[in-house]
DNA sequence: TTAAATAGTACTGGATTGGTACCATTATAA
DNA sequence: TTATAATGGTACCAATCCAGTACTATTTAA
């Protein structure tokens, strides 16, 4: 059904957590845990990702923890995604052109990429402050005074 | 990786193909199976979908086949998408609100709800002539000449 | 030197997916 | 009226993927 896996969707709750707070505050996992009611062994695994893709400081021994890198307002949506999912490739033409047995004969090729491209830019333009800040109204990404954007 | 399950993707390939011929031609599974090489009981269950789901008309017995219920300007991407994928619902809380476990302490609903929301005004757009007939320059969905759409 | 933390890696059970098989039903046409 | 070519429905299977766990090594503060 084109989901999220539960990596991403916990990845993303996560760093919205840190953006909430102090940009420089540390979190250790068991904290994260505790307090967005996520299994520990798994916000582990997922730290130690966003750390090794460089969304996260990571800081070993006593006291230590997790730091966001950069501000709320400078993580992409996309680019989480592509941190614990790899790069957005809605079929396989996309990500690996050749690899595709159909690719002779397939015709489609093209399109699928621009509709990646607009999925991906969608997601570009939303950042983590967006996800959590401002509720309503105030346009995260084309909020409800229905501004006018330039696509593609 | 947010990908395409092997089911919308050859789906697609299917509808482009009747798409691109005369609206009323039926089509047998075997005769689309060969012509896109494309393994023919995959084919089969994945015609059979598309009947149900409306989008194609069947003809059953000898010299039957499918048939394209809209002209391909009237079927969009999402549209084919929800018939072999379900609604979509890149998380759990879109899909059924309420029955997150997370819900409670989460704050991610609402933006999850307007990525959903983007995402899909996106594949709306999107025809399926517009996949095949045009290939270049001239404005599937938001074009080489960047025009201003309205988003949300 | 102890304890609290991350780093790395390997494992497992269950769900999903890609693909197949089979039989029933329908309709054409000889 | 019978053979044949088609879809309808359902059940099945093997392989992959995913959510979640476990364990050991390393680092650092007190």
């Amino acid at each position: 059904m084109i989901r999220m896996s539960k990596e991403t969707d916990y990845g993303i709750i996560l760093l919205a957590h840190f953006s909430q707070h102090r940009k420089g505050r540390k979190h250790s996992a068991r904290e994260l845990a505790l307090d967005n009611g996520l299994p520990l062994p798994m916000v582990r695994k997922i730290l130690k990702i966003l750390a090794r893709e460089g969304l996260l400081a990571s800081h070993r021994g006593a006291k230590g923890g997790y730091s966001l890198m950069r501000r709320g307002q400078r993580i992409s949506v996309a680019e989480i995604i592509r941190a614990l999912e790899g790069p957005l490739a809605m079929t396989e033409c996309v990500e690996a052109p050749g690899d595709c047995r159909l690719e002779p004969t397939c015709q489609m090729k093209t399109a699928w990429q621009r509709i990646n491209d607009t999925v991906l830019q969608t997601l570009s333009r939303m950042t983590l402050s967006d996800l959590t800040d401002p509720p309503p109204e105030t346009v995260p990404f084309g909020g409800s005074e229905s501004r006018l954007v330039r696509i593609q």
